[in-house]
DNA sequence: GCAAAGCATATTGTCGACAATAAGACCAAA
DNA sequence: TTTGGTCTTATTGTCGACAATATGCTTTGC
């Protein structure tokens, strides 16, 4: 029940390599939402049969990058201001809950990791101002310790290998690199300072605070972009 | 994004009745909890080859029946007193939400729909006292309509199709149908006053403390069963 | 007697081909 | 022109066989 990251599994299978690549295409917009995806067209562009593709199709689908339909193919899905709202507003209470979790469970000893990670984003933040890319990764390493810290397993697997793909989505094809990358940071350090006090309340609203105020800084952007 | 229960699904494939077969031979115990899957033999035994199989075992690891080892097999999950107190856990925090949203979201004909659909448990619980599977039915149906009503799509998904196998495999294998049924239906009639009134923060409430009452009742039960 | 290496076996991962179903073109009738 | 049906075509679902990997046992050395 590890649920670990695909990377990090032992033998790495052809199923799980075709599966990093559409996956990346799709996060990254280089296959358009709500184009049909056609096995035997992505069976030969990646060179194999169509068991292994199947075998990654299903894993997309369970990680909400694509939507099936027996019988007649899947296709990738939609971004919408509806999906988007649904997905963060499940965003808020799972990732409260795994800081309220997180402030009862970690060891000290990974708090204090957390802090030293928090530090070093500060410096490569300022390097490398503007990079969103570095940005972006440092985000989502703050978020993944916090949940790992839950200790759930189902809590686990439902952010990391369900959601939170489709999240990178958002965020990749809305272009997320404003000015809220000093803000974050701030708000980073505020809910680890809570998660350290063991004050896991707190650390739950602080979470689900800043994950309403990332919902709306992406409904911004998408207003602007187009309707 | 439907959602929607497998078996409601139009064109039913090969690999949906076997999964069906399988997760309800799982989830009954009929297949022990830790025994290992061999795709040849169930291949041989549902007489298909082992295409649909393993599409079907997809989605039993989907929904946490079984885990799989690439290269090295998939196994039946085992029940643990960890793994019960974090499933309920996250059910109480999930379902809490659906409540939350179904008082906000919850068209008033589903409202009574609901409504009559206790009334009618009520006689049924009358009729057939002692019965447990109309009591777990009844359950089921009752906490299905508000999660359904939260019209939460992605939440909707991880309950409906990705927890609560596992929940009803705790629930059977430990044999529950104490003395909980008629407390339970207060419980449920509680909550659907709370969502009438519209009153989303008292609905969350109710339904955490009922799914933590119930997650005691099997805890109770558990500890009498084994260790 | 025990540990480690090598081998035999069984299981999983992958392949190419066939069958069943759905999407689209084409034709006919109103 | 439009609607309905039929047929063609392409895609998905399924099959049996082969290749790659893990499991368990035997063997060998200490």
């Amino acid at each position: 029940m590890a649920a670990l990251h695909p990377s990090l599994r032992s033998p790495i299978t052809a199923a799980d390599r075709v599966l990093l690549e559409i996956q990346r295409a799709i996060v990254e917009g280089e296959i358009a939402p709500g184009s049909k995806i056609s096995e035997p067209e992505l069976a030969k562009r990646f060179d194999l049969s169509r068991a292994p593709l199947r075998e990654a199709l299903a894993r997309l689908e369970r990680c909400h990058l694509i939507e099936r339909i027996p019988n007649a193919g899947a296709r990738v899905v939609k971004l919408s201001t509806q999906g988007l709202l649904s997905l963060y507003q499940l965003r808020e209470t799972l990732e409260g809950m795994a800081c309220r979790l997180a402030a009862e469970h970690m060891a000290d000893s990974e708090i204090a990791e957390l802090r030293a990670l928090l530090d070093q984003h500060l410096n490569t933040q300022r390097v490398r101002e503007g990079e969103s890319y570095y940005q972006e990764a440092g985000d989502l390493d703050f978020h993944y310790r916090v949940i790992l810290g839950s200790k759930n397993d189902y809590l686990i697997n439902i952010l990391c290998d369900e959601l939170y793909y489709l999240v990178r989505m958002y965020r990749v094809q809305l272009g997320m690199n404003g000015p809220r990358v000093s803000r974050a940071f701030d708000e980073h350090k505020a809910i680890l300072n809570a998660i350290a006090n063991r004050d896991g309340e707190l650390a739950d609203l602080l979470m689900r605070r800043h994950i309403a105020a990332s919902r709306r800084n992406i409904e911004k952007q998408l207003e602007q972009t187009g309707t």
